[in-house]
DNA sequence: ATAATAGTGTCTGTTAGACAGTATGCG
DNA sequence: CGCATACTGTCTAACAGACACTATTAT
């Protein structure tokens, strides 16, 4: 009973409708360290957020959305991401992903367009210095618990909170943890990024397991200077703490192993 | 510097060429076993299966492809790919799940033309039961190994084996081996399957460490009958082995605990 | 001295990994 | 009996998890 119509073999454009674009948003995230005044040499309290900007024409004018704008047919969805995001926040990413698409019927009111969404994590380092960009009236930093809250553009808040569930399993599942932290970390401050995206995170004996378990070891390094000399900071302690780095091994994961 | 038309405030349909079409490929596998007629009461050897369609129209003629066909307006993208599934294989797959977004410029003569592949899982035994649609000259169950080697139409050679990677890792990370077993089955079985997806996989007190190790033996839990009694079957041993089936339980992962 | 972070000692129970050995039942 | 699959016993080393304890140093 199968009808040439049921697979893509004869289609030609002008039969059916096509897209009115093909968008790209992009949810970056980047963590704010703030120190804590009250308490010299204390570790610093960290907070996720996200990075909106606020329509200025229909549709949606005058709501926070995320950043984004539509594919040219001579590029990539993927360059497209990269390319409006260096436009929004004028730094190469060091992790562009893509995660999802969202194509629900309606969800454009100035057509019928299907966005991808993409993933960005900026260190905050990065990102400083292009506060001025950034500090624009209209492109915004706001806390993700922030964010939540408000009333975003199109979609825009599903696709944040799908964002935010991707990169929670994607904090313990990989190293993207690094995208957040200096070249060079304390175990303290690895711990307190990944708390930051993921609140339920704790390990009691945290910084023997990822150091002496032979399993995982492999995943960071001790940092050292150029006469091999072990390196430390004293910068959110009194007493100095050893310095690691992420050595470019992936662990496997296995639920049956 | 930022200018209007960098973000996606100021479009409108008529500026910009639009796309020609967001077409679905969805790559389905299945795991096809056969009894191993030498020696009675035996494993059967499992091998992994993908179904391809051979193009009757340009572009790619008598090519094979990975089935999948044009979203229309009124549906989503998740919608459209159940849609085509259904009308290529009869079924209702358990398990369709959207993978990779392709668009690279002038990868389909026919225009501008976005393609999102899906991946689905469909237990042989449900395939089994529409084996005349599928047995029909167009459309044909290939070995992986057999279709890596094909030359397909568009980039779906490309598709595949992304497909290939993100079963890979899944059948390791998640409990998607259900998908290729019954309800109940054996140890055995279970591990068969996983070295049919991943090929390296071994684990050699696998028996034991799914059933005893207690923080793993909640992913599957002992079959038994109304009457509480343990099930087991002999189809493919001369002792007979415990049953068992999955829980609904997921297990979470993590490479810090 | 105090506060704040960094790290170690030690104990118990669990798990990993290897491999030999036993169990079952068809042909 | 032999074979193919299904388990179980046993031993060692490594790891998990808890928690008390020591170390360092700016203020």
């Amino acid at each position: 009973m199968k009808t040439m119509i049921e697979n893509e073999s004869n289609y030609t454009p002008s039969n059916y409708r096509t897209p009115d674009g093909a968008p790209t948003d992009v949810v970056i995230f980047t963590i704010v360290s703030t120190e804590r005044l009250a308490v010299k040499k204390s570790m610093p309290t960290r907070e996720l957020y996200v990075l909106l900007i606020q329509r200025k024409v229909w549709p949606f004018v005058g709501q926070w959305a995320l950043p984004g704008g539509f594919t040219r047919e001579t590029e990539t969805i993927y360059e497209c991401a990269q390319r409006e995001l260096k436009e929004e926040t004028g730094v190469e990413p060091m992790h562009l992903e893509y995660f999802n698409v969202y194509s629900t019927p309606g969800r454009d009111p100035r057509g019928w367009i299907i966005s991808h969404a993409f993933l960005a994590l900026v260190n905050e380092g990065v990102l400083k210095d292009r506060k001025a960009a950034v500090d624009a009236m209209d492109v915004r930093l706001f806390s993700v618990s922030e964010a939540l809250t408000m009333e975003l553009a199109f979609d825009h808040h599903q696709i944040l909170v799908d964002a935010l569930l991707k990169i929670r399993l994607q904090m313990l599942s990989t190293t993207i943890a690094k995208e957040f932290l200096p070249a060079e970390f304390t175990i303290s401050e690895l711990y307190q990024v990944i708390q930051t995206v993921v609140p339920e995170f704790e390990e009691k004996n945290f910084i023997r397991k990822i150091t002496s378990t032979q399993s995982r070891k492999g995943i960071i390094e001790e940092a050292r200077d150029r006469n091999g000399e072990l390196k430390s900071s004293n910068l959110h302690s009194q007493r100095a703490a050893q310095l690691y780095r992420f050595t470019d091994h992936e662990p496997q994961l296995s639920i049956y192993s």
